[in-house]
DNA sequence: CGTCAATGGACTGACCGCATACCAATAGAA
DNA sequence: TTCTATTGGTATGCGGTCAGTCCATTGACG
């Protein structure tokens, strides 16, 4: 069982800024918050953002260009650009992640379901601007319409966007980080056609329910989705 | 609206080794992980825990000691103990807390939210071994009973019990720190009798329906706890 | 009554991260 | 074409943090 103990006394960082901060660029490109083409803050500003030195933040820039995620260009105007081609994610073993991340991976499904049936709850209870209800429908033909090979980022970024509508900053962050834990399970297993259909369907349940104001109806809906993501890792995990 | 990309590119650390160590020794203290005359472990031990160099650690703690929260004592079967009387949070204005808080207040509230309801329902969800069942009990044996003065400690108890029982540690975590933030409002509005009474009430049927495995009706139940809170909360902050 | 193991207390050297300032390059504006 | 503001690139000094080591103290146990 997990103990109060474990859950106070846990390790107060997860490892070094300059590591950190890696992090949460990558999260800033896998969840597709920075899109391809696009471009970064200018390192002053993002540092400042970050609270990090900018001789950390240029650090964890230099892991990024050389993984070829992004490319830095010199000059006004200029900037950290997020690369048009990506970097394909090696397809580790299913397996050998599932081995790495032992019980983490009911750890953050649990955490995951919390979060994100919680988020659509509250998004759905909120009273929504004009601009913010085009915001999440175009976030949700942007998944629909997605080719097989930005379904993950266009998928996160729906999701993001829901919890956006929460009007809680710290459950927007929670989903993202929750997110990018998963997101090297989500790798690992076989994307198929036939489920991208089913969870666009899905995805439609929810935003329709978000965009009616019918909070238990949204619930439900994202109840049922995460639930689906949930048992297809499962089983392709065990 | 909070956007996503204030949400990926928030400050990657909340303050130094030292501030962040002090914050989670008096989470283990107010949240009564660790009780009153009970000692924390060990400092090489705690250190390594919390990912800390015992320097480090070993100012935070001293920082609480020149506080009043904890005592050390030397030698072997020494530590360092949790004070029989903890200093009384000061009662300072609502109005003050509020405004410093500012949008923080829905923000954590709507957090908290998501997280304990999550949690309740994931706990009813699961198998409970007896052992888990009893100390479940027990903490809301603790809590129906306390004194005026140790209802906050022995609430916070249970609820992270509950969270406990939900099987993800990261959940676990999160209510724990949440509840941290909120612990100042909670400090700053007064603590009445009938107050207790109807949270007891809460108290009961939420885990009365985790004991029988009925999700629904614990997650409902959880909903209605902390509506209430929150409604208190706004009233009294507004 | 002496021994001993475990704990808090204290010190040192090395390194990482931070803040600051300055340099180099670039593309739009004048 | 020249100017200039903005951006990435670079160097330096300083403070916090870490890892390791040793000391001082205490109470149970033989």
């Amino acid at each position: 069982m997990a103990t109060a103990d474990e859950a106070v006394f846990r390790p107060v960082r997860a490892g070094n800024p300059f590591e950190e901060t890696v992090e949460r660029l990558l999260q800033a490109i896998k969840l597709g918050v920075v899109a391809p083409g696009e471009r970064l803050p200018a390192e002053r500003e993002l540092a400042a953002r970050l609270s990090v030195s900018r001789d950390t933040l240029r650090e964890a820039i230099k892991v990024l260009t050389d993984s070829g995620y992004v490319e830095p260009r010199r000059g006004r105007y200029g900037g950290t650009f997020v690369n048009e081609r990506l970097p394909k994610p090696r397809r580790v073993g299913a397996k050998r992640i599932a081995r790495e991340l032992g019980s983490g991976l009911e750890d953050a499904l649990v955490l995951r379901a919390a979060l994100e049936v919680g988020a659509a709850e509250a998004a759905a209870a909120r009273e929504l601007t004009a601009e913010e209800c085009e915001q999440l429908r175009g976030r949700l033909a942007d998944s629909a319409g997605a080719k097989l090979a930005d379904y993950r980022r266009m998928d996160s970024r729906l999701h993001l966007a829901i919890a956006e509508l929460s009007g809680s900053p710290s459950l927007t962050s929670a989903v993202a980080d929750v997110r990018m834990r998963l997101n090297a399970l989500l790798d690992a297993i076989p994307l198929l056609e036939r489920n991208i259909v089913h969870s666009d369907e899905q995805h439609r349940a929810v935003v329709e329910a978000i965009l009616a104001g019918d909070a238990p109806t949204a619930r439900a809906a994202m109840q049922e989705h995460v639930a689906g993501s949930a048992a297809l890792l499962r089983a392709f995990l065990t």
